[in-house]
DNA sequence: GACATTTGATCAGATTATCTTATGGAATAT
DNA sequence: ATATTCCATAAGATAATCTGATCAAATGTC
């Protein structure tokens, strides 16, 4: 088969019409050169160079001449290309991202991401923990922003920051006794609580005695700015990540209150598939996203 | 430099999405295969395979592979032109051919060579040797049918067939005492040629004594067509080559006579580079133009 | 849960391809 | 006639590639 090396050299004698000047083009000595001339022309079983005082393309070498110029511009093509890819954070990156993080850190992530990496092409993709496991295990997803730990062989996390936990309880319900909460109040009011499939409800879950989880509620909301509004209209009280405070509270009257130490919360990562060669994109998208979250949690 | 091996191993990769079977139809073992797409991965400095029980393909790898299947089905495009080139008078070939041979052989060899060689583009041109020479040897013609020899250097020539010269007089000249032609009978009347640059004058002049030279008109016909009309309305005589004259002297009231022995004649050969690589198509064209000749001379 | 299977990676040695240096022959220029 | 240019050839050196054996990880089986 006719090798990229035999176009080269070929495209250099076809240029430049001189079999010394064209191995010097190319980096070799002219014997080399010949010795691979020849080898095409026995290839293609076609002459391709008429040899005397000066050389001169047969009819048939013009015709690979163009040919090979056109080949070898493709093969630059490719490289070209590669080497755009070689940079972390281009082209396409199907990123997943539960619920209960997309619309408090998208906001702020997405905006820095394309500033810091103009030709990385984002897709996401929003849905529960379960789906964004089984779509990285198919390809159908590069890597997931979620809550950790992720269970599954072929996963491998990359945790970020810690998410805290705050009671968010209805104003109008009794002033509470201590400025902090306790794990205790979770028992007192009904506890609101996310659909089955968010891990934030399992998560909220843990954290309560057997007591308050006869207390929750088994309809969950469906996100959690509905869960603020049903606890602001009074129906009971939740567990809110602190990356959700500044929006949902702010928009609705609920009290917040931090919890004392040791307080809850979950492990914000990255997940994908352990066999994936983009990790160190991963890591850089996790720095972005890092970076993005206000910086020291104030004790 | 990605070469053609590479593209080719990582095609079979990329359709069989498996190393062990995609080095199998490679024709080489497994190693062999990975080694090289390692390497293509490090030139490119990308991933292009994730690895794992069952490979896929990066997105940078599917981009890859696509432009990969387009080289390398260039390559083949190369290959395939080459081999439809390999036989014998294929292409484009120029042909130049002198004013005193055209007109006769042409019109049987033309069609003759259509049918045996389809593919076969021929360009025709017409002129004197001193200009087809020098066509052949910048290169605007590939080969020239005419009278030989020809003497320069950077030119090889191949006999086809000798073509005897015959006495063309006017009828009503007093019949002829002999039923041959001698030389002598050439200074008899005045001597009609052709224009200068034309080699059938200078053959012929070859053939004349001195005095017949002298006889000699000064301003040459511009074609023998022309000639012969001019011997037909007596204005003297002249030597006309046999391929010539069934054409010429059927439409035209002359009386042709054959020399005696040794009958002078003229040798019809092909003329191109010595360096130039088609002599085997030559060969191929000039035994056609062989076979279209009327075969056994009558003696 | 232990075990056999499958898959691609790795390694050392053998093989093949390719290159370099030196030389030759033909054509051209001085 | 001599020197020069240019590509071809030959032999030995070098580099690229391949093979065969082995390994480690992941998967599927009993």
């Amino acid at each position: 088969m006719i090798s990229t090396k035999q176009l080269v050299y070929f495209d250099a004698v076809a240029r430049l019409k001189h079999f010394g000047r064209a191995a010097d083009e190319c980096a070799v000595t002219q014997p080399a050169l010949s010795m691979q001339i020849q080898e095409m022309e026995r290839d293609l079983g076609v002459s391709l160079v008429e040899r005397g005082r000066t050389i001169r393309l047969t009819d048939a070498g013009e015709e690979v001449a163009t040919r090979a110029a056109r080949i070898l511009q493709d093969i630059e093509g490719l490289t070209d290309f590669a080497s755009k890819r070689r940079a972390t954070l281009t082209g396409r990156l199907r990123l997943g991202v539960i619920p209960s993080i997309a619309p408090y850190l998208l906001p702020t992530v997405l905006p820095e991401l394309q500033s810091q990496y103009q030709s990385l092409e984002l897709r996401i993709r929003e849905t529960l923990t379960e789906y964004l496991v089984a779509q990285l295990d198919d390809g159908t997803l590069d890597v997931a922003l979620l809550a950790l730990p992720i269970d599954e062989p072929k996963i491998e996390t990359l945790s970020l920051f810690e998410d805290r936990f705050l009671l968010a309880s209805p104003t109008d319900a009794p002033a509470p006794r201590r400025k902090m909460a306790r794990f205790e109040d979770l028992d007192e009011v009904p506890l609101l609580l996310l659909e089955e499939g968010h891990c934030l409800r399992e998560q909220a879950l843990s954290f309560c005695t057997l007591r308050s989880i006869e207390n929750a509620d088994s309809f969950g909301a469906s996100s959690l700015s509905t869960l603020v509004q049903m606890v602001a209209s009074g129906m009971g009280h939740t567990l809110l990540p602190e990356m959700s405070v500044d929006l949902e509270a702010a928009r609705n009257k609920v009290r917040v209150t931090r919890f004392e130490a040791p307080e809850p919360s979950r492990m914000i990562g990255l997940a994908f598939r352990k066999t994936s060669p983009l990790k160190a994109d991963f890591e850089a998208l996790g720095a972005v996203i890092k970076a993005t979250q206000p910086p020291p949690p104030k004790v």
